[in-house]
DNA sequence: CATGAATGAGCATTCATTCAT
DNA sequence: TATGAATGAATGCTCATTCAT
């Protein structure tokens, strides 16, 4: 008896789209291109179609309405975006055996730059429609958070007490960098019509150099 | 045959705005409402019409185009926005009396957080139509990117050769603070629901203070 | 804060339509010639514009949704049969001075045969929806039985008093009178595509003269 | 080139469905709560097949159209109401042996308000678009006239013959009490919500009654 | 025989824009 | 100048029907 519809509606036509056919397929893709290029409101489902090869009707007998047909295109994104976020990082990076929350950051600052650059049009969706639209984002915000916050929390805490990081509030660490991080991707896979030069490494190493010197002093 | 041609008519129509009527007022108000609320592509111009107490034929008697209106919003607010945001601070904070970079940042970071807030509405619909409309930025980004530049290099020349700033290339430092605190503004502004809680002081020693040690160790 | 939204709806709609412009006439005469003809569900709003000679959007911005239309139609027609349909001849029969209950029964029969004559695509429209949709039935036959049965109770209550009737129960002498002679009238203007021969008082004769002798011999 | 092209279809389809698989069976038994219930126009075919747990194109397949599947529905209920409507009740009441046309009329009147009463939802959908569709009633009106016509003219004629019925015109009589029991039918199954308390024989001697009583006095 | 994915014409409705008053 | 009725193209969506499997 939770508030959360679109979560539960994300979840229900998550679970439907488990063999997606060629048509499913050609669609998404299109349906993905043109969100991403002129934002949801401005494509008509007849484009979709149209650049589908397929009938308008055969969108509609598969996700039934143009708003799911936008879930179906944001929800397997989140689901593997959110909890992995950190999770899945967090181990991959082994903390233990890592010299520390840069050696962490740095991992994960890689590790999604690359994911959101193999994912780049279905990420300028997301953003597009999330800055777009207050009630998706009210409706999505919080689940995202916590999913965020629970794995984000445990590492940070982790490294707090391996004396790692500065006794700052978990919450105002992560409201800090999370931010920072997550425009520049922004800026780089949204806003910016191309990539700028250089390595992701050497990326990493500004960001993160720039971050650690940041809370270097930082006191709550 | 300039490139320009949305700029053109953005300065065209922006002095002809020079004695709005009181209708105009109330039209363009409805206007910034609406926009920031549920987007551009999501309001319709019958809708202004009816919040405005207007009829639906005087939008298009004043503005033309509904895309018209669009620009009359955004526009002024653009050119109050942009190239002030660092000449009229830059005047304003007096540099050569200030005690260095970080004071001007500082007072920058302030004067520009309270004139968002201040227009937080306009500001709500320039940034997500800025995010929402791919030609609308691209035609943009060069005039707002120049704009900034020009006034934010000579203040970043100016403390360089005080000494104030490392030898960072001025892109570089600028492309690594401006979104770090625009991102701020965005979050605060557009995305959160409420102002955080603190001080606007308080949020700009914090802002700054990370800045300057995040820099404190760069080289180009 | 009674139940009966299709009834409010339809009384706020028959508020409006003070003034009816030559368009708003020839959007409902055509309305009302493809509903009789085909239906209200087999009508489609291009299919009236079209007969009207009117562009499509016209319809929806006078009436908002074809449901509308409809309500359009039957609403005026339904207030100016119901109560009228025993009030008013009740009055103009003076059924003080009138012979007996015979001379009331004919003359309440000739005024509605006119009336249903004068009106008969609407009749049309108003019977076959009624009968093809059951929530528009459910919701609209609490308030016409009470419209008629107030009236015509009270007609029947003068005349008993008279000796004119037998002591039957009101509810039961109408629900045998009123049906056989509505019935007659949806046979005539529904069912049969003309109307069959002789004069409308040798009809009122007939009609009349098998429902007195039909309750003749009665007791509840 | 006959003029009957849907009474032949009719009889055709009737002919073929004389074996009906179980698959056959519940699409019918579907198809005629959903059209009881909503009306034809209102009711898809996909729902239809998802009632029936079969497949849409399983419909087709059976009935090619369907237009075609509602016939199936209505002829057979037609062809079992109509000749013998009269024709069996007539020899299971074996006129000559009974006390007279007032006897026939009441074993009438109970056999069909008992056969309608077991059809009660496709003498809804029967009734429902009869009055809904011209066409269709324009098609079928003569033949249901023709086969009721045969054979209650023999019953009235014998009847007369025997003395027990005034010398009025058959067609008149026909005209007067065949609406006048059907429209009883039609309200009691069709539009009423619930049957209205009392046996069915005191309905029986009710209405026989009233008509043998109202047609007393009948002279043509 | 049965299926259900695919179709595409058709539908009610919306909306930016025009124009006579 | 302001109005608001009128427009018609475009939109999201439905549904009877077809057909390859």
């Amino acid at each position: 008896m939770s508030s959360d519809n679109i979560l539960d509606r994300m979840m229900a036509s998550a679970k439907l789209s488990k063999k997606e056919t060629a048509k499913q397929q050609r669609i998404l893709q299109s349906a993905i291109a043109l969100f991403a290029e002129k934002g949801y409101a401005n494509t008509s489902t007849s484009e979709i179609a149209k650049r589908s090869g397929v009938a308008e009707g055969t969108i509609f007998r598969h996700y039934g309405t143009k708003e799911n047909l936008l879930l179906a295109v944001i929800v397997p994104f989140l689901k593997e975006s959110l909890p992995v976020m950190a999770q899945e990082v967090f181990e991959e990076v082994h903390p233990e055996k890592q010299a520390g929350f840069e050696h962490f950051l740095r991992a994960m600052f890689l590790n999604r730059l690359r994911f959101f650059r193999e994912n780049k049009e279905i990420f300028r969706v997301v953003v597009k429609e999330f800055v777009y639209r207050d009630e998706l984002r009210n409706e999505l915000m919080p689940h995202i958070n916590r999913d965020i916050v629970v794995y984000m929390f445990r590492a940070i805490d982790y490294f707090k007490a391996k004396g790692d990081l500065p006794e700052l509030s978990n919450e105002r660490l992560l409201k800090l960098v999370f931010p920072f991080v997550f425009g520049r991707f922004v800026l780089r896979f949204v806003l910016a019509s191309e990539e700028p030069p250089g390595s992701d490494e050497e990326e990493a190493d500004f960001v993160v150099g720039f971050i650690m010197r940041g809370i270097g002093g930082l006191r709550s």
